[in-house]
DNA sequence: ATCTAGTCTGTGCACGTTCACAGAAAATCA
DNA sequence: TGATTTTCTGTGAACGTGCACAGACTAGAT
């Protein structure tokens, strides 16, 4: 019954210079592009490993090297959220490209529950990998804890205020949101709210601060609602609630653009017009943002870009290289259509 | 300027055996929970290992093992469609769960472009998994011929027809889209046409299959589209030629919700009420469904399901233990809305 | 011819485990 | 008590590689 019984013995660099009639260090000399072998052997062992079939044991070579050539990227995501979060998918296709360039191996590990939390802190222990990228961490994460104690070459993508020593990358959340805050403003809106999530994250609370900063002495913390998720379930329970304090509100910064779809919704069933009688921002230009009647005005995130750059800081510390600075911030744009 | 220069060594098995003054087979034999351990050494050890900070290393243990405990999930999917897929991120929790369960690892691998595939492929030679879980393989596929050289458990979730020999989890593509364009029939429709894409992957061929099941003999060719991707794009593209050869057209049947949405958007444009004009149906029941205006019916994936399924088969595989049968086809349901 | 520098190759050791074996100690039985 | 089984422990060998070292061979300069 057993599938694959009888799979063969794996050839080892003892078969190959065997075979090439050669040692095993002048084998693993070219297997490393070291220098000095001279022709004749690098082509017979080059024959050699071709005819036995030989691919490197890593196991051994890891061992040895104390090196995997292959980092983490870490996401801890309730499952909710990292279906609908349309970044986390950029940002892994990023980091793989980055990684791949310098020849590293993406392993992306998910975070669901605590059993999850304590394996990964074993795995990163066991040596699987060089380094690791840890996305959307809340405070106080114990994954974070883990990579500190043991030292492990890590960076951020995004900022959790609780690990200050650990670099990160991420973008100005704080002036994004103050920017697209101000630009709605300039459209005439006198009474604005805001649809706030994730204040736990920094993500949530720096868009909350921006939001504040570009009202200045107009803010109204009255006008601001909590909700748990970037979803846009809680779009619309945020709505209901901010129409329920203003009925009279004319504009509406939600912190996400899944969050200002259902919030969009609201509107329209509440007989308002879009963007008429209220103007309505989003942040993220996800898919939502060109579904929504009309398309969201909304704040780009480069989140490729994002991974991308992690991935440079991350195999810059593999090499013992600080980044040049702890924090990296990258530029976000605008992408204002007619929702304002 | 280097990171952490003087990271300390790690403790190894002798340090604890030193630490609690016992050997190093004894500590190795707490470690796997082995028993013939006196209760007196056992509790040494583990208080040693506590003050040492002990962790395996796992490259060690790999290496005398020829085991690592970690499953590989391969996702092939180019840039667009894997950031709109909406399955692969329910079967990669699905998998992630069920690899938990049994304390198993998952490594999750993206296959961007051609340099992504052989890196991966090295990586699987290389011994850093024990198994693979293969998701939207395209045929001929490297990876799958690399798996199948090296001889390593592996599942494919759908079933590319070119490894007969590999087991696979799917969903029956071609039963679920007859059931539900028969359904579609029932509303009265006498004109229906498909928009059909990824013809080259095991999914869009069945479901078109299912399509002409449904329609027998009434089954129009001409009426079937041909896109490249599960996109709204490609649905938008897609209703725009199928109406241009069947302006009467009163149903259609959309290979995924992306393409029905934009295949919905193109209805209204050109002035069409939908379910009243033209009844419409979809396919994978994501976000997208529910977005539509009305919400769209379609069919459901038990995606996470798929994935631990698959996780499940290929743990039996890695304990020698063939699954019951090659494939596994998990049921769907419709559901049912107002489009059509 | 001798010395030196450069090129090439083989060997021993280390990496940190697991596993098989052998032997000691304790417990059970005759 | 001695013989046997059971429980417990230590030791040597292996896993497959990289690296440092030493030595051999070549070529050029004196």
């Amino acid at each position: 019954m057993a599938h694959n019984v009888d799979r063969p013995r794996r050839a080892t660099i003892f078969d190959v210079a065997a075979e090439a009639k050669v040692s095993r260090g002048t084998v693993s000399r070219v297997l490393n592009g070291e220098p000095y072998v001279s022709d004749a052997s690098r082509e017979a062992i080059e024959r050699a490993i071709e005819k036995v079939g030989y691919v490197r044991n890593m196991a051994a070579r890891n061992l040895v090297t104390q090196s995997t050539r292959a980092i983490a990227l870490i996401v801890h995501e309730p499952h909710s959220v990292f279906l609908e979060d349309p970044n986390i998918g950029a940002i892994l296709l990023g980091t793989n490209d980055r990684l791949s360039e310098s020849d590293y191996q993406l392993v992306c590990l998910i975070i669901g529950g605590d059993r999850d939390s304590s394996r990964i802190a074993q795995y990163l222990r066991g040596g699987f990998v060089d380094g690791a990228i840890i996305v959307s961490a809340r405070e106080h994460d114990p994954i974070s804890a883990a990579i500190a104690q043991i030292g492990l070459p890590a960076v951020f993508v995004g900022h959790p205020s609780t690990e200050p020593d650990t670099p990160y990358v991420g973008i100005d959340n704080r002036g994004a949101a103050r920017d697209i805050t101000a630009r709605l403003l300039q459209t005439g809106r006198t009474k604005v709210g805001m649809i706030a999530a994730a204040l736990d994250r920094d993500s949530g609370a720096e868009r909350l601060a921006g939001f504040r900063d570009a009202l200045a002495d107009r803010f109204d913390p009255s006008l601001v609602i909590d909700v748990p998720l970037y979803s846009r379930t809680s779009g619309v329970e945020g709505m209901r609630e901010l129409l329920r304090r203003a009925p009279d509100l004319d504009g509406v910064f939600a912190s996400s653009d899944a969050i200002a779809a259902g919030a969009m919704d609201v509107l329209r069933e509440t007989g308002r017009s879009i963007p008429g009688d209220v103007g309505i921002v989003g942040f993220d230009d996800s898919d939502w943002a060109l579904r929504c009647q009309p398309p969201l005005s909304t704040v780009r995130q480069p989140a490729d870009l994002l991974g991308r750059e992690a991935a440079s800081v991350v195999l810059g510390l593999v090499d013992g290289v600080a980044p040049a600075s702890l924090g990296t911030m990258l530029p976000t744009e605008i992408a204002w259509r007619d929702s304002a």
